[in-house]
DNA sequence: TAGAAAGGAAACCGATCGGTATATCTTGGA
DNA sequence: TCCAAGATATACCGATCGGTTTCCTTTCTA
């Protein structure tokens, strides 16, 4: 048993390769080559291209989700600090050196369309981000968890756009003072 | 003299199917084809895709500036109206059958290293928003317009993304009631 | 009206695309 | 020890990629 299946040593090569240079622009054969894997034990892993696409975005949904929630929380003791830290978190990405935007963001930009299957797994993935920050704020005591969910979400996903496009390095600590407005607004 | 050149006909096409398809999943037979155009005639005003990409951001900077600011100065009649509104055109916009999102976050997507052509051109699109809101918040008086004018672009991307990724097509109403705040907060 | 420039249709180029087939080799378990 | 499963490398498939070339027609202008 390895360490790495073949099947995970595939993924996480293409998570790298796929958010690196794009969906379309990430040739199969450089995925094997990266891996060192044969072209034959990718596809019997994966049907197709699309289906390793799908498996990679899920596979990014559970890696992210659980760095920036662990981060998060590492940094923060009450729920109301985490709607704070969680910005933190997110500059602490925004730091790295291969920052290359959100991935379902991306993903979105390649896939247009509404029903595209990764345009659907990239909307599964904002919702699952916001349903955290909503439990968090119902925790703190927010009024309409709801809605200051929807309110942070889109402060971040902001601060994710600006940090990518226009290399603004900074925006998550702007959209944190922001987010503390609503946060203090919203406290009964 | 035809009432469009040449070089605009392929042009205004392959801006309508790299906003659709993305840029890397649109070939040049397929754009060629759609415009009506022999492959000769765009490589005689195109000295190669890469080319026609820029010229083609360029030109959707363009019309997109013009038609967002000159639909929100037509909806307001101050300045301080105006930095409201902006979110109001940006919701007309949401609401387009053909709206796939920003054109320069999803060219920020697939051209991710910052120093790419493209990356560049999409970092001055966003330059250029941010400048129009700076004005217009110097004009309505607020304390410090550049402060202002990055957090409301902050605001306008994040709608922009909820609006494309996740459907939400009311982002930019809550994105506008959120810019209230701040725009209160910092009038003298 | 002659001539140059531009455009069109289509063949063609090497490279790469996603995906398949073959034949050989390694490896683990009965 | 032997056999089957799984992995490998490699050749191959038809299609498409970005880009060039050829040949012929249209069109505008001097």
């Amino acid at each position: 048993m390895p360490a790495l299946s073949k099947r995970e040593l595939i993924v996480s090569h293409a998570l790298k390769l796929f958010y690196r240079d794009g969906f379309n622009a990430t040739g199969i054969e450089r995925i094997v080559k990266e891996a060192g894997v044969s072209k034959k034990t990718l596809y019997n892993h994966f049907r197709s291209k699309d289906e390793l696409v799908l498996a990679t975005l899920r596979k990014r949904d559970e890696l992210f989700r659980n760095n920036i929630i662990r981060e998060t929380e590492r940094l923060s003791s009450s729920a109301k600090e985490r709607l704070l830290t969680l910005f933190d978190a997110h500059h602490q990405w925004f730091q790295e050196k291969e920052f290359f935007g959100c991935m379902f963001i991306n993903a979105s930009a390649e896939f247009s369309a509404q029903d595209d299957p990764c345009h659907i797994i990239s909307a599964e993935h904002k919702r699952l981000m916001r349903d955290y920050i909503r439990g968090q704020a119902k925790l703190a005591g927010i009024k309409d968890p709801v809605l200051l969910a929807k309110q942070l979400n889109l402060l971040l996903e902001g601060a994710i756009v600006d940090a990518h496009v226009s290399g603004n390095k900074d925006s998550a600590l702007m959209a944190k003072e922001m987010a503390a407005v609503f946060i203090e607004r919203a406290l009964p």
